[in-house]
Order: C-alpha cells, then sequence, then structure tokens
DNA sequence: TATTTCGTACGAAAAATTTCCTACCTTTGG
DNA sequence: CCAAAGGTAGGAAATTTTTCGTACGAAATA
C-alpha cells in the first residue's frame, strides 16, 4: 500500500529512531517537522496499524508502533514507482537529470563510480 | 506548485505530445491511463490553468493548455524534492538503491559511467 | 484516597482532491 | 433554419486525507 505524504513522515520518524510511542513520534514531528497534536498523530498511526503499514505492540498500556516493512525496501518500492510514473521506468534517464545540472561534489561522483565499477563484479 | 497525483497524468499528456486540447488529454487519459469523464479533466484542467501548472489560449474556441514549466525542469524539481524527502538529499544513496539489487543491463550501467566521466571534464 | 497526568478510542469536522451533472454557447451538417 | 455535435463554465457531490475534540481508563503522586 501507497504511504500518504503523512503517513511516510510517521515512518521516517520510527526508521530514523526504531519502534516508538505515538508520543514520541509526535514530539518528533513537532521537533522537526511541524505542529500538529497529539490526537492527529494518533489516529493517523491507527489508521496506518489498520492498513497495515504498522505493526503495533498492545502488550504494554503505552502501544509501541513499528513500520512493517523494513526501510530499504519501503524506499526501494516508492523509488521504483517514481521512477516509473516520471521517468517512465528509465533509472537512466533519472540519474542523468540528477547529476546532469547539479553540482555534485567530486567526492560524491567518485563515490558513485567506485560503487557502479563494483556492481559489474 | 506541487502538482497532485492526476495533475500529473495530465502533465505527462501534454509534455508527451505538445499543447492539447482538453478533448485530447482526456481521450489520452482513457486510452493510457484509465476511465474519466470528460468534464472531469476539463474542471482539473481549469484549476491547473488557475494554479499556473498550466498555461491556456483561449483565442479560439477550443482552448488549448500547455505545461507553465518546461518538462525537464519540472521533473527535476520533483526529484529533487524526492531525493530531500525520501533520501535525506543524499543522491548517492539513492543512486546506490536504485542498481543495488536491480538488474539493470550492462549496456545501461556502461552508458550512466560514459555519462559520470563526461562530467569530469 | 483524591487528583492530576498520561494513555487509547471514537466520531466528527475540516481540508484537499477528484468526479461529474447541468446549463448554455458555438459550430457543423442536413 | 434546425438539429446534432462538441465546446466551456460553474457548482455541487463524492472521496480521500488530515486534524482534532472529547470521553474514558490506567498509572503516578500528593
Amino acid at each position: 500500500m501507497e504511504p500518504t505524504k503523512s503517513e511516510l513522515e510517521i515512518l521516517q520518524v520510527l526508521w530514523q529512531h526504531g519502534p516508538s510511542t505515538v508520543r514520541f513520534v509526535n514530539d518528533t514531528l513537532n521537533e522537526q517537522k511541524r505542529q500538529v497534536q497529539y490526537s492527529s498523530t494518533l489516529k493517523l498511526m491507527q489508521i496506518m496499524a489498520e492498513k497495515g503499514l504498522l505493526v503495533r505492540d498492545q502488550s504494554s498500556m503505552k502501544h509501541i508502533y513499528s513500520p512493517a516493512e523494513e526501510e530499504g525496501k519501503a524506499k526501494k518500492k516508492l523509488l521504483d514507482r517514481f521512477v516509473d510514473s516520471i521517468y517512465n521506468g528509465s533509472a537512466t534517464s533519472l540519474v542523468m537529470q540528477l547529476f546532469g545540472n547539479r553540482n555534485t561534489s567530486k567526492e560524491e561522483l567518485a563515490e558513485i563510480k567506485e560503487f557502479l565499477k563494483k556492481l559489474d563484479q
């Protein structure tokens, strides 16, 4: 299932900090992103759990939520969908546009080249 | 301004085929994407024109709509936003994930390497 | 024990997005 | 000229997404 924009924010917090309570996620959102009411975050996380985007541990009173999918996998899916919908499935054109008129550091470029070289082996 | 999902579909048609009438866009959507009523497409394109996403030529009775922004520029913006929000701004991690566990063809990889090489010069 | 604090649940409202009905005008073909 | 076909405009409805008020229970604490 495709996370909405707000859902993605919540996922990011959980990926970054690991399984968390609603309180923690809400505080983090308020610090890092934007002002939002506790009950809004709660509601959204409950919905996400229903949808299967999050897994909820209710064994203690303070429920603990975790992402249902591992960060890399989930992001890969998002990335693939992005490539499909915007670049018509061509990863190459994406990369070209990404670095085409961007001031990418020499180090970054070197790192990528090194990475690509290793892919061949 | 950030195009919504449906708005993006319309933009794609216009980028692909150039300035078009609502009728043409609607027909294309119905062929390539999904069933949608003419008046829905019309309405959405009118809204997009108001928002400044499209430019409308009303000189003739059949209005001609064009994307307000050139394809490359607009997609670059979308891409940058995507990198920022998903990969925390790191184009490198995006590329690595993109090719990490993907069966990319040798040709594709060679092309990218060639491209990166040229960037240095 | 009484009170305050902190948690979940639920429903509804608000906002954003998408869809379509209907009215009405212009053009085209008979 | 008249009817049919094809266009725009506008409002309203439907859907999806987001937000929050409120009720209520459990836990901590004075």
